[in-house]
DNA sequence: TCCTGTTTTGACCAACTGGTCAAGAACACG
DNA sequence: CGTGTTCTTGACCAGTTGGTCAAAACAGGA
């Protein structure tokens, strides 16, 4: 099932899919794939629902549209961290980077916690293959690091995992934080 | 909007509402209180739609009733952390039975894991009240710790929160876990 | 202006969902 | 047994939802 997303060509698609993909990231993250409603959508989007379809062939399409752009800029921070260049400053710029990734983007963090939350049905390949290649590349470089007794030695999978709950539990759960505060 | 649940009398009784519960816990954790259907629940309760609304009067009773439940139970590790004792021993003794929690009741964590994300509707008050004054209180004991010099002087605040993040992450992404591992 | 392709929409549909109801089945207990 | 209470269910309903369709409105180039 491939989903193609046809380049927009005219001024108004660009403009419409858009706000399409805007409005659904607003509901999708707040609502879930299944809680949130094409109407919702359409509506936030100003749109009618018809018009909505005319851009996307149906709601999965749309979800998986968003999830698909995400996956890319999610990952570049730990994509961009070196190995030639200093551990802890390559480490720290990870975290700092996430940290402003889910500062600025909470919607986008809601719609990837929502996404795991429920099993990741559409997404679970994604993180079979690329987010695991990736993980386990990087993972080699942290261990390398720590074997040449450049930092502590820890396990890389394990020091990843805390970052990604660190960072992006503010995001994720910042209901809750701004209960508690 | 008072949920009475009633005590359940018979054994008939106390075996079914246990056997929705069960279900509901399921089926809400993996699909959020929208995507859940009622058919899902009585099918993975064994009982027939209107049989399961024979125990309870209506989808968001069940969800109530969970979330009710799953606050008590969940709060009591920091509960539990005492002004008196070790501090190092008491937050390290907090950080084991929360991560317990989380490995031995992964549904429960997931069931609040998806009601934040959502907003926190059926759960604003609990969290902006009892929550809310628990973690006030345990802040006190931790600065007054900190203060006496006898642990490292963090935000109180942000190390519960952190504490928070890390016991959860396994529990609420483990999708994510077990792919990229 | 006309013409062609693009965009928009009201009306509609079938499937699903939460919930009701009346009547039957099973049970407890004297 | 008999009988009152508890439990169970098939049939049903109204509202919602994702999605279709044909026709209308609009854009823009010739």
């Amino acid at each position: 099932m491939s989903v193609t997303v046809k380049k927009p060509r005219t001024r108004i698609q660009r403009k419409n899919t858009q706000a399409i993909l805007d409005a659904a990231l607003e509901v999708f993250s707040r609502q879930g794939f299944r809680g949130a409603t094409l109407d919702q959508i359409a509506s936030e989007a100003g749109l009618s629902k018809p018009n909505l379809l005319y851009y996307f062939p149906s709601k999965e399409a749309i979800h998986v549209t968003l999830l698909t752009q995400l996956m890319t800029t999610w990952l570049d921070p730990l994509r961009d961290m070196d190995a030639g260049g200093d551990p802890a400053e390559e480490i720290l710029t990870y975290v700092r980077r996430k940290l402003e990734l889910s500062r600025d983007f909470p919607r986008e963090s809601r719609l990837f916690a929502n996404e795991i939350l429920q099993g990741a049905p559409r997404m679970i390949e994604a993180l079979e293959g690329e987010l695991r290649d990736l993980v386990e590349e990087k993972s080699a470089v942290i261990r390398a690091w720590a074997k040449a007794g450049k930092i502590a030695d820890v396990d890389p999978h394990h020091l990843i995992f805390s970052i990604w709950a660190l960072t992006q539990h503010y995001a994720d759960f910042d209901v809750q934080v701004r209960a508690v505060l």
